[in-house]
DNA sequence: TTTGAATTTAAGCAAAACTTAAATCGGACT
DNA sequence: AGTCCGATTTAAGTTTTGCTTAAATTCAAA
Protein backbone atom coordinates (compact mmCIF):
# COMPACT_ATOMS: atom_id res chain seq x y z
CA UNK A 1 0.00 0.00 0.00
CA UNK A 2 2.43 2.97 -0.81
CA UNK A 3 0.04 5.87 0.48
CA UNK A 4 1.64 6.07 3.93
CA UNK A 5 0.60 8.02 7.29
CA UNK A 6 3.03 10.26 8.49
CA UNK A 7 1.13 12.08 11.20
CA UNK A 8 2.73 10.37 13.46
CA UNK A 9 5.40 12.24 12.64
CA UNK A 10 3.42 15.53 13.39
CA UNK A 11 2.35 14.33 16.14
CA UNK A 12 6.52 13.49 17.50
CA UNK A 13 7.21 16.90 16.79
CA UNK A 14 5.27 18.58 18.60
CA UNK A 15 4.85 16.00 21.86
CA UNK A 16 1.01 15.26 21.12
CA UNK A 17 -0.48 12.20 21.69
CA UNK A 18 -2.92 10.85 19.91
CA UNK A 19 -5.04 10.86 21.99
CA UNK A 20 -5.15 15.03 22.88
CA UNK A 21 -5.27 15.35 19.22
CA UNK A 22 -8.55 13.32 19.06
CA UNK A 23 -9.73 15.52 22.03
CA UNK A 24 -9.14 18.25 20.26
CA UNK A 25 -10.64 17.70 16.45
CA UNK A 26 -13.53 15.95 17.46
CA UNK A 27 -12.76 12.44 16.37
CA UNK A 28 -12.93 9.18 18.56
CA UNK A 29 -8.97 7.89 19.91
CA UNK A 30 -9.92 4.41 18.14
CA UNK A 31 -10.30 6.22 14.75
CA UNK A 32 -6.95 8.18 15.31
CA UNK A 33 -5.26 5.12 16.35
CA UNK A 34 -6.05 3.39 13.31
CA UNK A 35 -5.15 6.10 11.33
CA UNK A 36 -2.22 6.67 12.47
CA UNK A 37 -0.77 3.76 12.18
CA UNK A 38 -2.10 2.85 8.63
CA UNK A 39 -4.82 1.08 9.27
CA UNK A 40 -7.56 2.78 7.45
CA UNK A 41 -7.90 2.03 3.75
CA UNK A 42 -8.87 6.28 3.11
CA UNK A 43 -10.04 9.36 4.52
CA UNK A 44 -12.87 11.67 4.81
CA UNK A 45 -11.89 15.15 3.87
CA UNK A 46 -13.39 16.13 7.63
CA UNK A 47 -11.29 14.32 9.33
CA UNK A 48 -8.10 15.66 7.26
CA UNK A 49 -9.45 18.92 7.00
CA UNK A 50 -9.56 19.08 11.22
CA UNK A 51 -6.08 17.61 11.33
CA UNK A 52 -4.89 19.92 9.22
CA UNK A 53 -6.00 22.90 10.91
CA UNK A 54 -5.10 21.57 14.05
CA UNK A 55 -1.61 21.27 13.53
CA UNK A 56 -1.26 23.72 11.22
CA UNK A 57 -0.25 22.03 8.38
CA UNK A 58 -1.37 20.37 4.62
CA UNK A 59 -2.32 16.92 3.56
CA UNK A 60 1.18 16.15 2.52
CA UNK A 61 2.06 16.74 5.69
CA UNK A 62 -0.08 13.89 7.05
CA UNK A 63 0.08 11.85 3.95
CA UNK A 64 2.82 10.11 1.75
CA UNK A 65 2.96 8.41 -1.72
CA UNK A 66 6.16 6.00 -2.14
CA UNK A 67 7.02 4.50 -5.69
CA UNK A 68 6.76 0.94 -5.62
CA UNK A 69 9.53 -0.86 -6.77
CA UNK A 70 9.80 -2.31 -10.83
CA UNK A 71 10.27 -5.95 -10.48
CA UNK A 72 11.29 -6.11 -7.29
CA UNK A 73 11.59 -9.51 -5.62
CA UNK B 1 -15.14 22.56 3.13
CA UNK B 2 -11.33 23.48 3.37
CA UNK B 3 -9.99 20.43 1.27
CA UNK B 4 -9.67 21.52 -2.11
CA UNK B 5 -8.86 18.85 -4.77
CA UNK B 6 -6.60 20.58 -7.11
CA UNK B 7 -6.19 17.27 -9.70
CA UNK B 8 -7.46 19.41 -12.20
CA UNK B 9 -4.37 21.38 -12.35
CA UNK B 10 -2.39 18.32 -13.27
CA UNK B 11 -4.71 17.30 -15.69
CA UNK B 12 -4.36 20.67 -17.29
CA UNK B 13 -0.48 20.61 -17.49
CA UNK B 14 -0.11 17.80 -18.85
CA UNK B 15 -3.06 18.21 -21.41
CA UNK B 16 -5.16 15.20 -20.08
CA UNK B 17 -8.63 14.56 -19.75
CA UNK B 18 -10.10 12.88 -17.09
CA UNK B 19 -11.20 10.31 -19.26
CA UNK B 20 -8.01 9.47 -20.34
CA UNK B 21 -6.60 9.23 -16.33
CA UNK B 22 -9.66 7.18 -15.11
CA UNK B 23 -9.36 4.34 -17.94
CA UNK B 24 -5.22 4.46 -16.86
CA UNK B 25 -5.74 3.72 -13.16
CA UNK B 26 -8.98 2.00 -13.98
CA UNK B 27 -11.09 3.69 -12.24
CA UNK B 28 -14.87 5.31 -13.59
CA UNK B 29 -14.91 7.98 -15.40
CA UNK B 30 -17.37 9.12 -13.63
CA UNK B 31 -15.64 9.01 -10.22
CA UNK B 32 -12.95 10.55 -11.58
CA UNK B 33 -15.84 13.43 -12.40
CA UNK B 34 -16.79 13.59 -9.07
CA UNK B 35 -13.30 13.72 -7.57
CA UNK B 36 -12.15 15.96 -9.86
CA UNK B 37 -14.78 18.65 -9.66
CA UNK B 38 -14.51 18.58 -5.32
CA UNK B 39 -17.95 16.46 -4.98
CA UNK B 40 -16.61 13.79 -3.08
CA UNK B 41 -16.63 14.01 0.87
CA UNK B 42 -12.95 11.82 1.14
CA UNK B 43 -11.00 9.58 -0.98
CA UNK B 44 -9.44 6.16 -1.12
CA UNK B 45 -5.75 5.02 -0.38
CA UNK B 46 -5.93 2.89 -3.21
CA UNK B 47 -7.62 5.76 -5.64
CA UNK B 48 -4.68 8.39 -4.36
CA UNK B 49 -2.34 5.81 -4.72
CA UNK B 50 -2.79 5.09 -8.74
CA UNK B 51 -3.29 8.71 -9.20
CA UNK B 52 0.31 9.81 -7.52
CA UNK B 53 1.33 6.64 -9.51
CA UNK B 54 0.51 7.16 -12.97
CA UNK B 55 0.75 11.29 -12.71
CA UNK B 56 3.84 10.68 -10.52
CA UNK B 57 2.93 13.03 -8.00
CA UNK B 58 2.87 13.14 -4.30
CA UNK B 59 -0.80 13.35 -2.12
CA UNK B 60 -0.41 16.70 -1.71
CA UNK B 61 -0.26 17.54 -5.38
CA UNK B 62 -3.73 16.63 -5.35
CA UNK B 63 -5.25 17.54 -2.11
CA UNK B 64 -4.96 20.91 -0.66
CA UNK B 65 -6.07 22.76 2.86
CA UNK B 66 -6.90 26.00 2.96
CA UNK B 67 -7.27 27.73 6.29
CA UNK B 68 -11.10 29.11 7.14
CA UNK B 69 -11.15 32.92 7.63
CA UNK B 70 -11.38 33.82 11.30
CA UNK B 71 -14.43 35.58 11.86
CA UNK B 72 -15.01 36.44 8.23
CA UNK B 73 -18.59 37.71 7.24
C1' DT C 1 1.75 -5.21 41.83
C1' DT C 2 -1.42 -1.51 41.35
C1' DT C 3 -2.68 2.51 39.00
C1' DG C 4 -3.70 5.28 35.27
C1' DA C 5 -2.92 7.16 30.73
C1' DA C 6 -2.43 5.79 25.91
C1' DT C 7 -3.29 2.61 22.45
C1' DT C 8 -5.53 -1.32 20.38
C1' DT C 9 -9.22 -4.90 19.46
C1' DA C 10 -14.11 -6.13 18.68
C1' DA C 11 -18.51 -5.48 16.84
C1' DG C 12 -21.78 -2.86 14.50
C1' DC C 13 -24.00 1.22 12.03
C1' DA C 14 -24.29 4.64 8.87
C1' DA C 15 -22.07 7.41 5.47
C1' DA C 16 -20.33 7.81 1.16
C1' DA C 17 -16.90 5.89 -2.45
C1' DC C 18 -17.59 3.49 -6.41
C1' DT C 19 -20.18 1.16 -10.18
C1' DT C 20 -23.06 0.90 -14.52
C1' DA C 21 -26.22 3.06 -17.60
C1' DA C 22 -28.27 6.86 -19.42
C1' DA C 23 -28.44 11.89 -20.14
C1' DT C 24 -26.28 16.21 -21.19
C1' DC C 25 -22.88 19.32 -22.82
C1' DG C 26 -19.58 21.48 -26.40
C1' DG C 27 -17.12 21.83 -30.38
C1' DA C 28 -16.31 20.75 -35.12
C1' DC C 29 -17.93 20.17 -39.44
C1' DT C 30 -21.43 19.95 -42.91
C1' DA D 1 -29.90 24.40 -38.09
C1' DG D 2 -28.58 19.67 -37.60
C1' DT D 3 -25.51 15.66 -36.75
C1' DC D 4 -21.64 13.44 -34.78
C1' DC D 5 -18.63 12.44 -31.11
C1' DG D 6 -15.74 12.75 -27.20
C1' DA D 7 -15.89 14.42 -22.42
C1' DT D 8 -18.44 15.26 -18.38
C1' DT D 9 -22.43 14.87 -15.42
C1' DT D 10 -26.74 12.92 -13.29
C1' DA D 11 -29.35 9.02 -11.39
C1' DA D 12 -29.87 5.01 -8.86
C1' DG D 13 -28.13 1.24 -6.43
C1' DT D 14 -24.22 -1.73 -4.23
C1' DT D 15 -20.68 -2.43 -1.16
C1' DT D 16 -16.87 -1.01 1.15
C1' DT D 17 -15.20 0.93 5.15
C1' DG D 18 -14.79 5.23 8.11
C1' DC D 19 -16.12 6.07 12.49
C1' DT D 20 -18.38 5.04 16.92
C1' DT D 21 -18.84 2.99 21.63
C1' DA D 22 -17.28 -0.29 24.89
C1' DA D 23 -14.08 -3.45 26.49
C1' DA D 24 -9.32 -5.26 26.51
C1' DT D 25 -4.43 -4.54 26.51
C1' DT D 26 -0.06 -2.37 27.12
C1' DC D 27 3.37 -0.21 29.78
C1' DA D 28 5.76 3.15 32.51
C1' DA D 29 5.81 5.08 36.97
C1' DA D 30 4.93 4.84 41.84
Amino acid sequence: MPITVTLDAMLAARGMTGKELAERIGISETQLSLFRSGKVKGVRFSTLDRMCAELGCKPGDLLDHVRKIEGGY
